[in-house]
DNA sequence: GCAACGAGTCGCTAT
DNA sequence: ATAGCGATTCGTTGC
């Protein structure tokens, strides 16, 4: 069973638990399913323990964690010397890199400009202009279900563009990259006059592999 | 060493490693470090052994995890039976609900006409008129950081209400309560004319604890 | 050091 | 089954 107490309070009934401790302090306490952990502990805290009592307390963050514990089923110490990262390949960054590198696939005679260009309503994913010299704001989402969020987004970008010393009296275009939309945010589109190309992950797979592949070789 | 791919592709290099099989197919794999898993399966997924090689399918989603296994230090099965589940105080729901029982700590004089109020551009928190039968919108976060999002979603709710037929010839005002903003909100909020009540999870522990005593006692 | 933002986000609730 | 949205979000990158 467990406490926490915290950013929100919170009983963990009894149950049958996997409690891992970390090196750097980190607790996470699993429970029969699913892949999240059912109580964590951030990396920091301190651990100690009690018959029957375990506590994890992190006096920075103002946060604790009691355990107790019934009966112990087993209990193991490693000594983790090895850990190897996570490299990965597909992350929005590296599609951005890609798309910007092969503007065509966006749109024909899309001349990069800036990547994350800063606006004050925030960076543009890739600010580029087409044949006529009209800047095209494109916003690139890696996830399926892209909110009606992103079009208000990609709203303001078009709407503070022109309010900046480069870009006055400009009319910027939106273009939105992604693999989906969720409900009617393809209808909002259409009304906030925002182009929508649907590319995806699977569909730059391959050469992002490649790309990867050069860049660990390269390295 | 595991390979992961599906949504993405990666790689998480040779290390010490915890791998949990949970009894619904999900699968979790920790390194040394942190709270969160370095890869994961979701629920639904379909575990293999072959010597030195696991795998972990889920057909549907497409995904499938490879873990390459030097050496097992330590292995155990649990039949997991008991699994109290996770009873939580604080969420915003929750906060929500007190707040909208006791609406003058929001601004005295505060009416509630409803929660979660539909609008085409998505449901207010609390909608509630003041004393000169003006409606006001309000929005309650947890999080100290919000972000100028919410601002923009606040802006659109004032937009969309005055033009659905309820709320005709209307002027709603918007108030924000929240424990704490990010950099630059509180300009934007004062900018946009939206009101911003200093309302966290700490203010309302006390209350909280009671209203859940209460609901588990009848119950 | 903090702020901004993506994530293989996950998981819950209502439709 | 799906959509919408909060989360004790976490973790990484830039400033």
């Amino acid at each position: 069973m467990c406490i926490y107490s915290g950013r929100i309070d919170a009983e963990l009934e009894l149950g049958d638990r996997v409690i891992i401790l970390k090196d750097d302090g980190a607790v996470v306490v699993h429970g029969k399913n699913s892949t999240n952990a059912k109580n964590w502990m951030p990396a920091g805290s301190e651990w100690q323990e009690q018959p029957g009592r375990y506590t994890s307390e992190h006096v920075k963050r103002k946060e604790k964690l009691e355990i107790y514990v019934q009966q112990v089923f087993a209990e193991m110490h490693c000594n983790a010397e090895l850990d190897g990262k996570l490299i990965k390949i597909g992350s929005e960054r590296e599609m951005s890199d890609l798309l910007a590198a092969q503007m065509d696939r966006i749109e024909p005679g899309l001349m990069l400009v800036a990547r994350e260009a800063a606006t004050p309503v925030g960076p543009i994913d890739i600010l580029a202009t087409d044949n006529e010299a009209t800047p095209v704001i494109v916003e690139i989402k890696r996830g399926a279900g892209v909110s009606s969020e992103t079009a208000y987004q990609l709203d303001r970008y078009r709407e503070a563009l022109p309010k900046m010393p480069q870009w006055e009296g400009t009319k910027p275009r939106c273009i939105l990259v992604a693999p989906g939309l969720k409900k009617g945010v393809r209808e909002l589109l259409k009304e906030k006059e925002i182009g929508y190309v649907r590319i995806g992950y699977q569909d730059l797979k391959e050469e992002l592999r490649q790309v990867s592949r050069k860049r660990r070789s390269a390295s």
